[in-house]
DNA sequence: TCGTTTAGCTAAATTGTTTTAGTTTTAAAG
DNA sequence: CTTTAAAACTAAAACAATTTAGCTAAACGA
């Protein structure tokens, strides 16, 4: 697999000049170097003529710096994170950035192994949708001065930037909207996970639940085995509350999968339970009876993201103060009975 | 940002030895280089105890290879795409490879770009889902030695490695369950690209309906304005087409707008229009009336490509004789009529 | 005892770039 | 006709690994 391409050296040899001369050209040093308009002139036709393009092994290692952003997500199958995906992507590559992706899988072995990879491979800077137990691994690279921002949840015991929405208000809202509804036993279905993305949305529907004097319902999925225990724990939590009217989900795929459970049960929708999901997507946009969706600003985080991401690699260091923001989440009305927004 | 990372040179120089000698103990060949066990040892125990990790850079730019594999798709935010993409970059991962991704949002620049900035970052092996026009970079890499693998489409006018679905059968089935149903004005909803595998979808359409002696209705849907015309001309379609009595689309994000289409104007399915879809998804499963799809078997697909990439990989030169799959894809019967499959 | 093997290790080149600390040449100043 | 300064360029080190070719010392055989 022997490849000649074409190097510095090729082109120094070449036009009879320096390696020095040349680099300082082709990264536009060359005034600043007072390397003469004409040789300049000359280096970059005869570079265009050849076809010549950097290798950036070879940059890396002497700059420290590979114009690689890390990206590590819970699962880029998940449309959620696909989405955020691409529209980190179009901003990195608008920068200049190229990103180097791996899904976790929520598994925090496999999380560690990720970011040490990515060090090794010397990614400039990190965007990391943590796993839990994770707080060392990124206080180290904070430590090691290497940029981070977290999205869609963070670690408390860790100061690091971070970009998410305002999850209590958001579910606060979306449960407030049954409420007002006229509904009076809401249930919560949500996941065991400890992520503070998950426990802002339970304290969101607890504050609700408390300051219109309801009764609780929560159904906790395991979230490793969410796959084979939706289904039967939520059949199981409906026979066992007959009283619920109304449902809040927690994350998209628990809506999703729990609305395909509600669908086979024949529960009527919203007569009979109300539905609101946490997270709006495809499905849910073209799902019947509407559903009333907690819609994240996807746009607006991936730019904040970059942007925080960028203004730290630009300064050459992590910055000391950290950067926390909160976004508001916008509920979007689909029930029938509501004009669509 | 400075890193003080520990090199091979540190630890050499702690221990006493040559760089040589570490590299070969790293890199198991202790036995074959004839380094006594104790040494060995030794070796092993004090990298252990200092945490060391290879630079993948340096190792990259003396070995040719960096284990890394350049993903090109559409548009990672496509469901379609973030599944298979989690696919592979799952089964990368299992073999010792990270994914570096792009989208190239249909633009063939923007694709050429792509693969020049891979190459320039040295990736092993390419994953591409080519665009129009991309021909000759694509033979280039081949004649570089360079393993890739298209998927989705394939270009015909080079010889490449493809794995993708059976398109025409895919689709002839899909319009032939339409048929079988009864119906007599089957439309397909398509786009104007002439993509292969949208290609090859035409002909199973077309083909259905020359069998049949049916009349053809085909819409095609600019894709560069998809978004801003599927409404409008799918309207205009059908108002000018009173008798269509079922509707094929002829992709995912067609099912879905279109679909969306339908619902606002209060079409009547599947009794007044049915409809079958092309590549199915969260978004249809969940919807009702059950939507027949065509299911396209990713796993498989995932790791036919990842197989046929380390094979390249693994052989070290790009193998002469080309693998050409199509797989057949699954209709899921989701009429209100049939059994769920 | 001398030559040959073999075990066990290493010096140094190599990869392609950036960058520091110059050197040489030319022009201006004194 | 020096000295000084500026202009235009370059030699060589550095980055962190891999790898080729070879070196030294011990063991072995005749």
């Amino acid at each position: 697999m022997k490849r000649n391409r074409i190097s510095i050296k090729d082109i120094s040899k070449a036009l009879g000049l320096s390696n020095t001369t040349i680099s300082f050209i082709l990264n536009g040093k060359a005034e600043e170097m007072r390397i003469s308009a004409q040789v300049a002139e000359r280096v970059l036709a005869y570079v265009k003529e050849v076809g010549y393009t950097p290798n950036y092994l070879a940059r890396g290692l002497v700059t420290g710096k590979t114009n690689t952003i890390g990206f590590i997500v819970e699962n880029i199958g998940n449309p959620f994170f696909s989405q955020i995906a691409s529209l980190i992507e179009e901003q990195a590559y608008n920068n200049g950035y190229k990103i180097i992706y791996s899904s976790t899988n929520g598994q925090t072995e496999k999380a560690v192994e990720l970011i040490r990879m990515f060090r090794d491979r010397g990614v400039d800077g990190y965007i990391i949708c943590p796993t839990e137990g994770l707080e060392d691994e990124i206080k180290q690279l904070r430590e090691e001065n290497r940029p981070v921002v977290l999205f869609d949840r963070y670690l408390p015991m860790i100061d690091s930037h971070y970009i998410g929405i305002s999850n209590e208000d958001a579910m606060y809202e979306a449960c407030e909207h049954l409420a007002n509804k006229g509904k009076k036993h809401i249930a919560l279905i949500t996941t065991d996970s400890q992520q503070t993305q998950m426990l802002s949305r339970l304290e969101g529907y607890k504050k609700l639940i408390k300051e219109r004097k309801l009764e609780e319902y929560i159904l906790y999925i395991p979230y490793k085995e969410r796959k084979e225990r939706l289904q039967s724990d939520f059949e199981e939590f409906l026979k066992n509350n007959p009283t619920i009217d109304s449902i809040c989900f927690a994350t998209n795929y628990l809506a999703v999968g729990g609305l395909e459970v509600m669908r086979s049960k024949k529960i009527k929708m919203p007569t009979k339970v109300a539905v609101v999901a946490f997270d709006d997507n495809e499905a849910l946009r073209l799902f019947q009876p509407g559903i009333t969706a907690v819609e994240q600003p996807l746009e607006e985080m991936a730019k904040l993201i970059i942007d925080r991401l960028l203004l730290d690699l630009k300064l050459g260091k992590v910055n000391d103060k950290t950067f926390h923001k909160e976004l508001p989440a916008r509920l979007i009305l689909r029930d029938s009975t509501e004009k669509l927004v």
